[in-house]
DNA sequence: ACGTCAGGGTCAAAGGTCGG
DNA sequence: TCCGACCTTTGACCCTGACG
C-alpha cells in the first residue's frame, strides 16, 4: 500500500480503482455512474468542495473530480500513444451475474469491434496511398491525420472526380471484404449491401478527409485533389453536392471535432443498413449494424465522460448519428448529378460505377460485383485502380 | 430483520435508523429534528405517551424518546485510532444531493422537453380529428392508439392523397408555431425548417399512424384512407415510396415498438436541422435540437432500465436514430413524386404544397408562409384544411 | 499454492420525494 | 407546514479471476 488517502475524497483509500487512488465509497459511486449512464448536473458552480464529509452534495463534481484523478471507463487515455500500458488498463466492465445466483455462461471478452474496424480502414488507407503515390506527386495519406501541403494540391478536374469515385468504390470493395460481419452473408445480401451504401459511404469518406483542410468551402477527393464549392457547379454539379457535404457534413464534424474511431463506426453502421433494398437476411446485416452501435455508444459515453468540462461531448452518439440523414439526403444527390452527367455525355461511366452509383430499378447483372467479390484481398488492387489510367 | 417494533412508539419497525430499531416516522422525525436544529418544548409534564397514535402530540417528548430508545445524532468515534469501531456508526448526514425521482414535476425545475412535445401533439391530433370527422365517416383518431375500423376504412384516391398532403402541411405549420422553441427565431429561419422539414416529417407521421394497421402492406394517410403498396404505383407512386416507407420505417418502427414519446421526439429532432438551407442562425436550431435529443435519450436509457432483459431496448436512442436516414432518403423520393405527378398534371399543386414540399431553388415568395406563420394557432384551421374541397 | 490487486456484487441504513 | 410511506443512493464488506 503505497498511498492511504483518496485522491478524490481525502478519505482513507482502499487501493488504486478505475486508474485512481480511492475509497471504496468514490470507487462505487464512479460505477453506479457509468453504469447507469448517469449526467449529473452542479446546482451551483461546478467547484464544490468534495470531501468525506460533502461527497455526497454534489455527484455532479464529485464525478468531476473522479474523473480529474485519473479514472476511466474505459482506462485508454484520451489521446495520447500507449502501446506499453495495453496491459493491464483500468475498466468498467460488462455487468456481472448476481453472486449467489446461477450463472449465465455470458459471452464475452472478444476484441473490442471498433478497434477492428480501425485496422481496416487502415489498411485501406495505406492501399490507397500506395496507389496516390503512383498516379500522383503528392505525399502518402495518412489516415486522415497528415498535415496537408497546400503547394502540392491542384483543383480536380472532370476527370479526376470519375477517376475519384471510381477508386473509392474498389477501396470500398476491400474495405467491406476485410469485415467478418460482411463475408458470413450470402452473396446476393453482399452484393445488396454494397449497392446500397456506396454514394453514402464515399460522401462520408469525402468529408472525414475534408476535415484536415484549412482552406474554406473545399473538399478533398480521393486522390487528393481539391474541389473547391463554386468551382465544382462548373464541372457537374448541378445539385450544389459540393456545398452541402461541407455545410451539412464537414462543418458539423469539425464542430464535433469527429475522431477516428468514430468515423470508422459510422461507416460500419451505414454501411449495414437491414432495410436496405433486396436484402434477404435483414436480421444478420441488423446484428451487425448493432454490434457496431453498441460499441459506438459505449465509446460516445466514455469520451463524454473523459471531458465533463465540454459540452460539445454530451449526447454525443447521438448527434454523431445526426449527421447521417443529411449524409443519405446529398449521396442521393450525388447519384443524380452521375445520372444527369452520363446523359450528357459529361462522364465516363464504367461498369463498377454503373453497378454501384446508378441503381437501376433492374435486378442487376452480377457479375462485375462477383468477379470484385471473388478476389482475394490485396490482389492486383493496384492494378485494378489504376486500370482507367 | 432483527425486531419488528419501533423502540419510540411501537409503530411496525423498518430497521435500525440512527442507533435504535424504529419506524420510518420517527427515523424521518429524528432526521428532520436534528438537521433544523429544533428546540421543542413540552406543554405538559415531560412524560406525554409517544405511541403510533399519539406521537405526534408532543415533539418535545417524542424527540426525547428517540434520545432515550438509542438515537445518536452524531456517530464520531470516541478517538480516531479506535481501529475496533470500524463498525458503522449511526449519525445524521450533510445534506445531499437532489435526486429527483417521483412522478411528475421533474428535474431541475423547468416541465420536462418531451412531456411538452407530447402535448403539442395531442393538440394537432384533435385538431385532425376534429377535421376528419367534418370530412368523412371514420371514428375520430385518438393520439395513435385507437384500434381500426377495416369495415370503415377506404383505399385512398389520388385526391386523396393530394388532400392528405395538404392536410397535413397545415397541421404542420400548426405544429410548429406551438413550440416555444420555433417561435422565437427568425421569420426566415422559421420558413427554412418549414420548408426543409416537411417532407420527412409528413412521411414519419405516416409511418406512425401506420404501425396499428395490422393489414399487411398498408399505410394509413392523414385522413384515415388506406393506400396499399401495390395499389399506390397505380396512382402515381414511381418511386415505391409507400413500399419503401412500409419496409424501412413501418416495420422497424414496429421491432423497436416505438412509442409516442420516442415519435415525438424524432418528430422534434428531425424538424430542428441546423444544416437547412438558407438557416441563417444555425446555433439557435441546434440548441433546440440538442435539447429534444437529450431528454430523447435521457428517456431511452430510462426505458432500457426498466427493461433490462428485453435486448430490443439495448442502445434504444441509437436505433430509433437510424430510421432517419431512410426517412430523409424517402422523403426526398416523395418529393421526386409529386414533382412529376404535377408535370404530368395528376394531382393538384397548391400554393402550400407548392411552396413546403417542392423546394424550388429560387428564394421563395414568402407570401403564404407568412399567412400561415401569422395567423394565431386554432383560428379557423378547418376552415383553411376544409378549402380543398 | 497463495497473496495481492482490482474488477464485481450485496444490502442495511443512510438519503430524498411529495401527496396528503 | 410537517408527516411518513415509498423510493434511491451510499459504502463497508465480500466474491472472483488474473497475475506474480
Amino acid at each position: 500500500m503505497v498511498e492511504e488517502i483518496c485522491h478524490i475524497c481525502n478519505d482513507k483509500a482502499t487501493g488504486k480503482h478505475y486508474g485512481a487512488i480511492s475509497c471504496d465509497g468514490c470507487k462505487g459511486f464512479f460505477r453506479r455512474s457509468i453504469r447507469k449512464r448517469y449526467h449529473y448536473q452542479c446546482r451551483f458552480e461546478q467547484n464544490c468542495d468534495v470531501t468525506r464529509n460533502k461527497r455526497n452534495a454534489c455527484r455532479a463534481c464529485r464525478l468531476q473530480k473522479c474523473i480529474k484523478a485519473g479514472m476511466k471507463s474505459n482506462g485508454k487515455p484520451s489521446s495520447l500513444f500507449s502501446t506499453i500500458s495495453l496491459l493491464q488498463f483500468p475498466a468498467i466492465q460488462n455487468e456481472r451475474d448476481a453472486i449467489g445466483k446461477r450463472k449465465k455462461t455470458s459471452v464475452n471478452g472478444k476484441q473490442d469491434l471498433i478497434e477492428q474496424l480501425v485496422e481496416a480502414e487502415n489498411l485501406c488507407q495505406q492501399l490507397r496511398s500506395s496507389v496516390i503515390r503512383n498516379t500522383s506527386s503528392l505525399a502518402p495519406y495518412d489516415c486522415g491525420k497528415v498535415k496537408w501541403n497546400y503547394e502540392d494540391a491542384r483543383a480536380a478536374t472532370l476527370d479526376d472526380i470519375g477517376k475519384s469515385i471510381h477508386q473509392q468504390l474498389v477501396l470500398f470493395i476491400e474495405w467491406a471484404k476485410s469485415l467478418p460481419q460482411f463475408t458470413f452473408l450470402a452473396q446476393l445480401d453482399k452484393a445488396a449491401l454494397l449497392k446500397g451504401g456506396a454514394a453514402s459511404i464515399i460522401v462520408l469518406g469525402v468529408a472525414y478527409r475534408s476535415i484536415i483542410l484549412t482552406v474554406e468551402n473545399t473538399i478533398c477527393l480521393a486522390n487528393d485533389t481539391l474541389l473547391g464549392k463554386e468551382h465544382a457547379t462548373q464541372v457537374g454539379d448541378i445539385n450544389c453536392v459540393v456545398g452541402r457535404i461541407i455545410d451539412e457534413i464537414v462543418n458539423p464534424m469539425r464542430r464535433l471535432n469527429m475522431d477516428l474511431y468514430e468515423y470508422v463506426a459510422l461507416k460500419a453502421i451505414l454501411f449495414f443498413n437491414p432495410v436496405v433494398r433486396d436484402c434477404t437476411d435483414q436480421d444478420a446485416v441488423e446484428t451487425a449494424r448493432y454490434a457496431v452501435l453498441r460499441s459506438f455508444q459505449k465509446r460516445c459515453v466514455d469520451k463524454a465522460l473523459e471531458n465533463m468540462e465540454d459540452d460539445t461531448f454530451d449526447c454525443r452518439s447521438g448527434k454523431l448519428l445526426l449527421l447521417l440523414p443529411s449524409l443519405q439526403a446529398i449521396a442521393q444527390q450525388l447519384v443524380e448529378d452521375v445520372q444527369l452527367a452520363r446523359l450528357f455525355g459529361l462522364v465516363n461511366v464504367d461498369s463498377l460505377m454503373e453497378e454501384l452509383i446508378l441503381n437501376d430499378m433492374k435486378p442487376s447483372d452480377p457479375q462485375i460485383l462477383q468477379t470484385s467479390l471473388a478476389s482475394p484481398v490485396n490482389t492486383s488492387i493496384k492494378a485494378e485502380v489504376e486500370v482507367e489510367d
